[in-house]
DNA sequence: TTGTAAGCGTTATCAG
DNA sequence: CTGATAACGCTTACAA
């Protein structure tokens, strides 16, 4: 920046000012400004400004696992509502682990983000207390944490849910097994209670041997399923709470030889753009992704404006295509 | 830091001696201040500590596509290696754009990282020279530019492809359709290329109607499956250079009312966990993906200590799952 | 309109 | 072993 100056035959604090696009300046001396950081190639260095300015322009995200798509599509939403206000991401993956969230929001604290962006892994809110400390922005994505007190983006699925338990019921579904969150999440518990009560309300109640806890990822899913298959009065439908618990028990279904929806049926909370060519295709609860991630990017910004953004409630919708048998039956 | 200084009696030199961990200090001081920077809550300022020792201890990770799940394990895998080694990772998404990611680029030298991974979305190497104006570490990861010298990390699927092309001839077709990725990329050239030569070598070159260049994208598949199968002489089997564009062709042919692989075999280059659930279970050359980014991950470490890292070509392999046909006639 | 100078929170050099 | 003190590269009163 001094040899900036020094070409230019200005000061420091003009090429700053010329770099900030104050209105001082002469056109004339902008002009020989600009010329001098075009031909030295300079470019400012971000570190210092942010040092100087305490603000980074930069939002922190944490997202519970990268290679799940419902999160990587979120994670792209946040990425573009958040550049096109002129912020930029880093992303973190917690790969829904409390330690590693925990590590990453230290990380993402003393980088000095202007905001943080969660999806918070599990219920412990330990590491909350850090970031209410600093009085940073924080805003929840997709699960909340219970005595929280910042704006959370989340997605209501008990209509979707009360949905796909009546089709399910209409299909002649008698015994549908569950194969929920983890317990110690908000959507592992919520989705369950509020499919739950719907099947209860429709005189089918879920018989507490069919209720399966795996955590969000594939592997659980199919050993779930595995569970559920083998009991002796098994369940004649099957219904995974997350999209990579879903495909995990479809793998194991089809490896028992089963077909779907005929020996069994399947529904899966998130869609997937593939999801229509499955064998079968799946019949899902779609959950907004984009908007989930445009909204919590928004609402962060409105917070660093210190305004008092509401909480985002989004609607969640059932799609059917058939994989719980309720086009043949229902 | 001054607080935490005065509240353990000592210099604020110290307290950053006993947070770099030097061997100066004595126990009882490290101690004192370790007690004082408890008791604070103290955090260290990154920013300022990277404008001191001008490292950050963050590499940037530009990728081509954030939504697809071939560079969403990559970037995975790049960031489990890089924390291994105490580096925390930067993602920006070029979502195919040659300019986003120059702008990216950009945003990421101006942030100090100190290296870079850039799976590169087109020839067009602009930005590379701007990188290497600056002397910072880079690495290619996937795709190769023209005249790079920086190390690569690429995949060799030559082989692969014969291996299909030999399949599908084995499988009885006589036509085959490509769907090629972006001619201004080197693994859509490459493939298409390797692909075209196995099968001219076995007497079934590729008719050059039969090409259609996509983007790499769901959608570009989708048009390109569609005007494959509307050609009076339509191939028999269709060949996507990448996971969207399978999924897009196979989306296409099932609209089309078509049987896969009885009217139309279908091959795709990527794989994916879920792909043996599709109808019909597609065959496909399968890359290292975990081994790519983990790879990519060390050679930059290597840069960045001076050493010479040689390129790293892993390979791709063949999985048969008969969307070609290849079981019943192969 | 422009320049001077202080300071952002660290680390590193140099005395003590 | 510890403490002043000078940078690091930038922004921003305040003065001119």
């Amino acid at each position: 920046m001094k040899d900036v100056a020094s070409h230019a035959g200005v000061s420091t604090a003009t090429v700053s000012r010329v770099l900030n696009g104050h209105a001082a300046p002469t056109q004339e001396t902008r002009a020989r400004v600009l010329a001098a950081i075009e031909e030295l190639g300079y470019r400012p260095n971000a570190l210092a400004r942010s040092l100087r300015t305490t603000a980074t322009k930069t939002f922190g995200l944490v997202i519970s696992d990268l290679v799940n798509p419902f999160f990587a599509e979120i994670a792209r939403a946040v990425e573009q509502e958040a550049r096109a206000h002129g912020y930029c991401v880093v992303l973190a993956n917690a790969d829904e682990s409390a330690e590693q969230q925990t590590t990453y929001v230290r990380t993402l604290l003393d980088r000095r983000v202007d905001g943080l962006l969660v999806c918070p892994a599990t219920d412990d809110a330990a590491w909350m207390d850090e970031v209410v400390a600093t009085g940073l922005p924080l805003v929840l994505l997709d699960r909340s944490v219970p005595g929280a007190d910042c704006p959370v983006v989340r997605v209501d699925g008990a209509e979707a849910l009360a949905d796909l338990a009546a089709t399910l019921v209409g299909a002649g579904h008698e015994r549908v097994g569950v194969i929920a969150g983890p317990s110690d999440t908000s959507t592992g518990r919520e989705r369950l209670a509020q499919f739950g009560s719907a099947l209860a309300e429709l005189g089918h109640p879920v018989h507490p041997d069919h209720v399966v806890h795996g955590d969000f990822r594939w592997e659980s899913g199919k050993q779930a399923a595995a569970k559920l298959m083998g009991l002796p009065d098994r369940p004649t439908a099957l219904v995974a709470m997350d999209n990579l618990m879903g495909l995990g028990a479809l793998e194991q279904v089809r490896e028992l030889g089963l077909s779907v929806p005929g020996d069994v049926g399947i529904a899966v909370y998130d869609d997937q753009p593939w999801f229509p060519l499955l064998d079968p295709p799946l019949t899902v609860i779609a959950q907004p992704t984009v908007e989930m991630g445009r909204a919590a990017a928004r609402c962060l910004i409105a917070l660093i404006a210190d305004e008092q953004p509401p909480d985002v409630d989004l609607t969640a919708r059932l799609v059917k295509r058939g994989s719980c048998g309720e086009t043949g039956r229902g």
